[in-house]
DNA sequence: CCGTTCTCGTCTGTATACAGTTCGCACGCA
DNA sequence: TGCGTGCGAACTGTATACAGACGAGAACGG
């Protein structure tokens, strides 16, 4: 592994797990030690970071780790809904055979059985896993390059990733409801890109996403929530100090 | 000026002019006598145009410059028409003051002006100028960093960019016509947004951008037409060598 | 006592040296 | 003649040295 991508996941990692905090000024000398490494894949990191949208450049050089608010977390999954309505509405128009909903047909059949009455204790994470590849599938449908790199860059936000607020669901009494509902809406957006019903995956797959809204809302009376979520460190819903 | 801002912009106008053609292998030493900067500046520089899109990276390492078929510009395109969309709704649903649109409508009538049938020969420039005006207003009442971001980033390409393909309409018999049409599509969108009519807002702004789509089927039929547009010469519209 | 200015320390921006790796070319062998 | 191998050049990744800029803090003056 190249030191560059050891720095990157590294920092990465202190800035999720809250070890640096939200602005806080990076530098980089510090983290020559912290990382082990010298500064230059040090500095590559921090540009990278910058472009994930996890730290924000100071003018006069250097960065801060930047803090989310409940409006910017609302706007990154309302960003990320209208992005994947656009890959619903795209793999309908764009369908040729039908096989190539084989894959996600089956990806559907899988996670019906995760969100089925037998489902074991350990379903909740085989979901999330199920849930990414499904979202990823549906991108790929898309077949267009310049959507997958608009939703690559807005889900680097870790909260705005379609599992990002799944959190502790097992702990909620509605939290099998809510599956329930997903995957209801999972299938109902496979069929309306089955019948190339275009405008119908669109606003279901917008529709969608707007769940990760609702369990933000949630997590908002209900703090302890958050700290399932990646990157909760980032996150500020009350004006805090 | 920085180095390393030099460095990225003489960067940006080798590779948008055709110094270097798309495919091209893009090392750094050749560049550090080229741009008069050492390697620094230019490593940082390759990291922010692959970022931008215009460069890829190779796995062994390195970069080649990108070239761009028609599908994906019809594609950066589309998505930039989904993001305006999702602006225009936005403004209309979050529109506060109705004095937040003062500027837009200002905006709006100088384009009248521009478009008029008294429109002096200049008047095409100032019409890129206006129309750039006008996106970038409208994207600032949709409130919302993460599209403000992910449209920055969508209109990075060069031929995604509002104006893009705008190109030597002045020569063209429908070249008056497009900038009627377009700017009809401006005070459309205004008066959307007055009425809070924010699906009505979406669906224009969508068309609107597909005017670009439009223009850019004329100068498939015409290769010339696309020497005025930014970063031509990373477009092959039909399979060259 | 407060404001201003000077100074020192720290940080970033930049250049460059060094090492490991990969790619291409040519030579040799089958 | 074709393929495999080995050598060499060039390039990237990394570390580090140096210079200029910015900011904090102290000292001086009002």
């Amino acid at each position: 592994m190249s030191q560059s991508l050891d720095a990157l996941l590294k920092l990465r990692d202190l800035i999720l797990n809250g070890d640096l905090r939200p602005g806080d000024r990076v530098s980089e000398l510090p983290l020559v030690e912290r990382l082990g490494v010298s500064r230059t894949p040090v500095r590559l990191a921090l540009v990278k970071l910058e472009h994930e949208g996890l730290l924000e450049a100071l003018p006069s050089g250097g960065y801060v780790v930047k803090a989310f608010g409940y409006d910017e977390i609302v706007d990154a999954i309302e960003l990320r809904g209208v992005l994947e309505g656009t890959a619903a509405r795209l793999a309908s128009e764009r369908l040729g055979r039908r096989s190539e909903l084989d894959a996600l047909r089956t990806c559907v059949r899988q996670l019906d059985a995760v969100v089925g009455p037998d489902s074991g204790a350990g379903g909740f994470s085989a979901y999330v896993s199920l849930n990414q590849r499904f979202h990823r599938l549906l991108l790929g449908l898309a077949k267009s390059t310049a959507l997958e790199r608009a939703l690559d860059h807005a889900t680097s936000l870790p909260f705005a990733s379609p599992s990002a607020f799944f959190f502790a669901q097992s702990e909620l009494p509605r939290s099998r409801e809510m599956l329930i509902v997903a995957q209801d809406q999972h299938r109902t957006i496979l069929e309306a890109i089955e019948n190339r019903e275009g405008a119908r995956a669109e606003g279901l797959a917008r529709e969608h996403a707007r769940l990760a809204r609702r369990n933000l809302d949630l997590a908002r009376s209900d703090r302890s929530l958050l700290d399932g979520v990646p990157g909760a460190a980032l996150i500020r819903l009350r004006d805090a100090v």
